[in-house]
RNA sequence: GGCCCUAUCGUCUAAUGGUUAGGACGGGAGCUUCUCAAGCUCCAAAUCCGGGUUCGAUUCCCGGUAGGGUCACCA
């Protein structure tokens, strides 16, 4: 970092217009972690100035959607700061005075136009294939303005603007991205492009984080900034997240899932934010697995992607994969038997059948939703209840080379496996040592089939040994018997 | 149409003047002398095009092309 002593403060400024999507999380995580590796401050504000499109529960959504990620914030609604409110809406006030300077400096006026003559002249700005430019038709003499009608700046000087981006460098823009833009609409409410500049102002806000539709408007937010006499913050520009076929930005018409419904999913926080922080940046080395606090102290602005990046939810699933194998032991067991208990109540699961199922889960389950699926297609019936046989040609080996005889071998097992000894126990080796004899004669899937079908009535399953150990001794054995009482 | 941004395997990306252009996901093959899954090993797969600068360009410059963004009383 640079030897100066400012405080890093990065905001998340959403509008309450509905849930949180991945495009808006990535940006809320990117200005989480950057504060946060900095023991910075990080705001959440509510941008809500835009009464028509505002959605009822979506702040709370939000900041459920925030909490499950993990991002927590220093100021946001519920929580002011000492610059006041972090819901814009409550914060009028500010924005009026911001705005009679502007007026009081000459810089700022009503707009005289009907909707109607607006449109007529963007219509013409259209067929004449050129940008439709407010300051065209700048009023000669400004009236005063009594709030019924919008309030413009004045944008003064047409200029070029030059300014640095920690993404993409060096940028300018030239005088056609400059015009007089509306500062305060006819309701009252200022617009974004106003009060994202006061509050970021009042709020301390030294880096602005966004995505990239916002470079085309950079100019005009600088020229404000001149205007109001506000030292630029510092800016970063956020790559886009694209749709699969790379053709769009992902807008929330492509079906964009409310993060939320990842965790529904059964998505870990840990995998997703994980995930999250990889779409349009990376550490520079082949580590791809990062904690949240790895995250945290690897993070660097240098290090965010200029292009456009397509969400690929088939790696966010390996992703997931990966973090449910490195789950704590006693977490994941817990998870496992909330969800089994939730399927279905009446099956009594013991801790110790719990730990064993779970190595099963660690081979099958990508996401949590994997196991809710795999007890609702009756995947896993076999160990909950005793498996329907329809026939016994079921349990016989068909390959005639390694002929077996299913009765008889299946008697000799049970009995051997009667006649262990119970104490130290473990039916997978027991039973292994018993089919080993066998197996030596015959190939293992002569052997290994009868014992499978019995125990599951499937053809595929986990390893039997697994499944027997899971089942326990009698179990077990009343499964082989209940087989061989087919022949 | 004006302005602006971007361009390495299918996807996420590493390498900023010198590498057999590296890794990951996905795909293919094999191993794990039982199925499925997991795991391991191996393989295929990329510098948008054209000029220039240079002994040498993925990298720097110019021009194309393609994609994206923006031109709201939305953010």
């Amino acid at each position: 970092m640079k030897n100066n002593s400012e405080k890093i403060v990065t905001r998340f400024a959403p509008s309450p217009t509905g849930f949180l999507h991945i495009g808006g999380a990535r940006t809320a995580l990117f200005a989480y972690l950057w504060a946060r590796k900095n023991n910075g401050t990080f705001i959440l504000r509510i941008e809500d100035t835009d009464k028509e499109r505002e959605v009822a529960g979506s702040v709370e959504q939000i900041i459920e959607t925030l909490g499950w990620l993990g991002i927590d914030f220093d100021y946001g609604p519920e929580k002011p700061g000492p610059f006041g409110s972090c819901i814009q809406s409550e914060r009028l006030d500010t924005h009026r005075e911001f705005a009679q300077k502007l007026i009081d400096k000459g810089l700022a006026y009503p707009d005289p136009y009907t909707q109607e003559e607006l449109e007529g002249f963007r219509e013409k700005a259209k067929m004449e294939k050129r940008p439709f430019l407010f300051r065209d038709h700048r009023p000669e003499k400004f009236e005063k303005w009594d709030g019924s009608k919008p309030l413009r700046f004045k944008v003064s000087e047409i200029k070029r603007y030059k300014w640095h981006d920690e993404v993409r460098g060096d940028l300018e823009a030239g005088e056609d991205a400059l015009d007089d833009f509306i500062l305060i609409k006819s309701d009252g409410y200022p617009t974004y492009n106003f009060a994202h500049i006061v509050d970021d102002y009042f709020m301390g806000v030294t880096h602005v984080m966004r995505g990239d539709e916002y470079i085309s408007s950079m100019p005009r937010f600088l020229s404000l900034y001149d205007a109001l006499e506000i030292k630029y913050p510092i800016f970063a520009t956020l790559p886009p997240i694209l749709r699969e076929d790379k053709t769009k930005k992902l807008s929330k018409r492509d079906g964009v899932k409310d993060i939320l419904e990842y965790r529904a999913e059964g998505f870990l926080p840990e995998a997703f934010i994980n995930f999250l922080a990889f779409i349009g940046w990376n550490p520079g080395t082949e580590q791809e697995i990062f904690s949240r606090d790895e995250l945290k102290s690897a993070f660097e602005l240098g290090k965010i992607q200029k292009a456009g990046a397509v969400f690929n939810e088939i790696k966010l699933l390996w992703l997931n994969h990966e973090w449910i194998k490195k789950m704590p032991a006693n977490e994941r067991n817990a998870k496992i038997k909330t969800i089994i208990g939730d399927f279905n109540p009446s099956f009594s699961l013991s801790d110790e059948v719990v730990a064993k199922i779970a190595h099963i889960v660690i081979e099958r389950v990508q996401k949590w939703g994997d196991l809710k699926i795999m007890l609702e297609s009756g995947e896993l019936d076999y160990f909950f209840t005793m498996p329907k046989i329809e026939n016994k040609e079921k349990l016989v080996w068909r390959d005639e080379k390694d002929f077996i005889n299913t009765l008889e071998y299946l008697t000799e097992v049970i009995k051997k496996l009667s006649n262990t000894d119970a104490k130290n126990w473990n039916t997978s080796d027991e039973l292994k040592n018993i089919i080993w004899d066998y197996a030596t004669e015959k190939g293992r899937g002569a052997v290994l089939w009868p014992i499978r079908y019995a125990l599951t009535g499937k053809d595929k399953s986990p390893d039997p040994f697994v499944v027997a150990s899971i089942l326990g001794k009698e179990e077990t054995i009343k499964r082989l018997e209940s087989a061989i009482a087919l022949f």
